[in-house]
DNA sequence: CCCTGATTCGC
DNA sequence: GCGAATCAGG
């Protein structure tokens, strides 16, 4: 696989919304995540830092830039989009934790999706809300279900159901770096910081 | 163990 | 320039 301008594109694209380099690898496909790091690098764009800040920490080097010639400004940062903070209130939806609704459910699908819009459907941020619900709903379909004693540091421990009962058991899929429990369910236990502004009563 | 990015170095 | 292997964390 080459490094097309498309690809090198849709890199650049997710790298700076955040996704990780596996991610993009997969997402490109033909390319492991150490070939898109690799290319990160080389594109000059490793630093997800705004600016490079040089303390002259280490660089007894570069005596003398020849400061005389001007310039001519190499560095374009275009930044083109800042990424606009995913504010919605409207109406918040005070997620109760209440039974889960099982069976199908319907995800809210907004935006009539614009013709000619090639990319539209990006969650990106993870925000929870319904769909987070969805997804854990969903999730523990999949899920492997295992005991407490199965229980490992690895395995999100999730519960389902009620403990009061046989049918109790842990989600069990594959934790990711450390967090007690699957994507899914970090997603749904550790809230950013959704402003919960009390509304009035 | 799973993951992350960073770096090296033969190609 | 490329990316697998390796390194260094979390």
């Amino acid at each position: 696989m080459a490094w097309t301008d498309d690809r090198v594109e849709t890199l650049k694209r997710m790298w700076g919304e955040g996704a990780s380099a596996s991610q993009i690898a997969k997402e490109l496909g033909g390319v492991t995540r150490n070939a898109v790091i690799g290319k990160v690098h080389r594109l000059g764009l490793s630093n997800r830092n705004a600016d490079e800040a040089k303390p002259a920490s280490q660089t007894p080097a570069k005596p003398a830039p020849a400061p005389k010639t001007a310039k001519p400004d190499p560095t374009p940062a275009p930044k083109p989009e800042p990424v606009a903070a995913v504010e919605e209130d409207d109406d918040d939806e005070p997620r109760t934790m209440a039974a889960v609704p099982q069976g199908t459910n319907v995800t809210p699908l907004r935006k009539p999706l614009m013709a000619g819009q090639p990319l539209p459907p990006q969650p990106s941020a993870n925000e929870i809300s319904p769909e987070a619900l969805a997804k854990v709903n969903a999730v523990e379909k999949t899920a492997k279900k295992i005991s407490l004693m199965e229980l490992t540091e690895r395995t999100c421990k999730w519960p389902i159901g009620d403990p009061a009962t046989e049918k109790f058991w842990f989600c069990g899929l594959q934790t990711q770096a450390g967090k007690p429990y699957c994507e899914a369910h970090v997603s749904v236990a550790f809230q950013p910081m959704s402003s919960r502004r009390d509304r009035k009563r």
